[in-house]
DNA sequence: CTGAAAGCGCTTACAG
DNA sequence: CTGAAAGCGCTTACAG
């Protein structure tokens, strides 16, 4: 049946006996198009596996359906280092932008890359998802000439007054606040954070700003040396409880920007037989799936990737459409597990 | 400097005084333009911002610059529970992609949807990954069927004699053997498998075989009774230890036929009051990134993510080119951790 | 070294 | 309801 190529709609339009035009608009369910013709032509097409060349289609329409996913990290992080919150992310990234009929690109980029001069203009995608870690401050000259040069894009991140383009992003502010909260009722009053607390990643920065609020409304005084730096991973959180303890700074429970902090923390603590939750509590923040099957299970915030996808994928087609597109921040949840038990 | 819609080749071509022929001839790279005229060309190209249209020259030559990775799964999986293997996965063949200039498209597919004749059809990606799990015996015939199609693809699995098509794999044999030895050189003496050992899921099949043969080697009886089923989540892991306790099955050691099943599996017996590796060795298989920072730290079989993707990337645009292409396996490593030191 | 021409496979006004 | 025509932006023989 299938020569040496694969078959175009003029080898449909052919056996059907129409023309080429009505092969097109039949498959597209035109209105226009007779049912008996449309029968026959959708029984040859199937017959023959024609599908139609995206390519062409796509030139013609000027549009290419579909969405570029740029992951971008930081140049020293490693490829099996990605965070599972981000997989999480990716695969109800994937199925919002197959809902959507769109497929999905993933490219994953060096911040030091011109990822944001690459995609849209070579019409491969129809639009950007941001999504990945790294120094905000560094980044955000890029949105605006993104914004600039009217290229579609939303991202994942923290929504701050000013900000070029759309961004979507759970609600660290309240996550942390309310994380804090639960910490001092469980009977914590030396709460130490371990991550991040700049301006230049506004995500931890958030979440370290509910601590201190929730940390205020108990009358807790907020101490600086309660907090220490930490990107987000394990070999961090681990040494960031080491050099907490080696300051000799004490504390009853860490509150970690993430969960793989948490996870590195909570295997520094133990290599140095101190017990979690007796001793110390220690809280997350993703809810990455292994979160409930570390030992003692982990307290986390979840960021809900399905809703923050969702909401991601129909503000860019929104976009795309050049319909008004609001930030949006979605709310955060609590999820208390073993790893802050009450003493 | 742009209009409305993006510069062409023939805003370029007016520019530099040309036809649109040699612009596009001199951004390939033609020897047969002259060099004055190339960079002439170059510099309005970039003032211009210009980017070749893709779907223009993939419609012209006739193939995509993209390989699509098919990540199927049963449907019964949730986005979150991706295993972080394939995550790593992932993002080495993002990387092995970007290495040889092409875009990698993802989709995540059902195994009940037909993926196997969508992609290379619409011309979207001139080849295919498929990596994933679930039902070997189901998916089979689809390969044959890809073959039957000439379908340029490549898959991650058990290199099997007779089997369609071009795989690529770990020693999974290799590295169940060696893990057994190694647990074995521990004195364990009752090792239990926890994982599928069935034809179905022939990844988990090969390492229960070098399982069982360290065992024969080593004169210790193969006892059915010590190999349990389990999917690879950590919840299959912990319900599978439980199952075991509770047939009355007595072991010292647990040899999980994943790493999430070994964590799963480790938590079960933590919540039992087992100690692990006192009273039971625990050890995986993957090497994911968390297994160095589980509590004991996890002895783990490694399959090295970049080499494989670079194997299946370079092997796929061998098959793209028509070379001749065969199937290969990996070896894997052991990582001999904490939750397997000696009693 | 360069240009005029053809064509990749589709979609959509336009005309009937 | 359907067809003839144009054109999306490129690449590559072919001719000079």
């Amino acid at each position: 049946m299938r020569g040496k190529g694969k078959a175009t709609s003029f080898d449909i339009a052919y056996r059907a006996g129409v023309s080429q035009p009505t092969v097109s608009r039949a498959l597209r369910g035109s209105p226009t198009v007779n049912e008996q013709t449309r029968q026959r032509i959708l029984q040859i097409a199937h017959e023959l596996n024609y599908k139609v060349d995206k390519n062409a289609s796509n030139l013609r329409n000027q549009q290419s359906g579909t969405l570029a996913l740029l992951f971008f990290e930081d140049p020293t992080q490693d490829d099996s280092l990605i965070n599972p919150f981000f997989l999480s992310m990716l695969g109800s990234l994937t199925r919002a932008c197959a809902v959507q009929g769109y497929d999905l690109l993933i490219s994953f980029q060096q911040l030091s890359s011109n990822w944001h001069v690459e995609y849209e203009d070579s019409k491969k995608a129809d639009g950007l998802i941001l999504l990945g870690y790294g120094d905000y401050l560094e980044y955000v000259s890029r949105l605006e000439l993104l914004v600039e040069q009217g290229t579609h894009f939303v991202r994942w991140g923290v929504v701050l007054p000013g900000q070029p383009g759309v961004t979507i992003g759970c609600d660290n502010f309240q996550g942390g606040r309310d994380m804090t909260r639960h910490l001092l009722e469980q009977g914590r009053g030396n709460i130490a954070f371990i991550g991040h607390a700049s301006e230049h990643y506004p995500e931890f920065l958030e979440r370290y700003k509910g601590y201190s609020e929730s940390l205020r409304n108990a009358g807790v005084p907020v101490q600086p040396g309660l907090q220490i730096d930490a990107f987000t991973t394990e070999r961090a959180g681990y040494d960031a409880v080491n050099a907490l303890i080696e300051r000799g700074i004490s504390f009853d429970a860490l509150f970690c920007a993430s969960d793989l902090i948490a996870i590195g923390a909570m295997r520094a603590l133990v290599d140095r037989g101190v017990r979690v939750p007796q001793d110390v509590a220690v809280a997350g923040f993703d809810d990455i799936p292994i979160a409930s099957f570390t030992n003692p299970s982990l307290t986390t915030v979840q960021q809900d990737t399905k809703a923050a996808a969702t909401f991601l994928v129909e503000s860019l087609l929104a976009l795309i459409q050049d319909e008004p597109v609001q930030s949006h921040t979605i709310p955060a949840k609590l999820m208390i597990r073993q790893s802050t038990r009450s003493t």
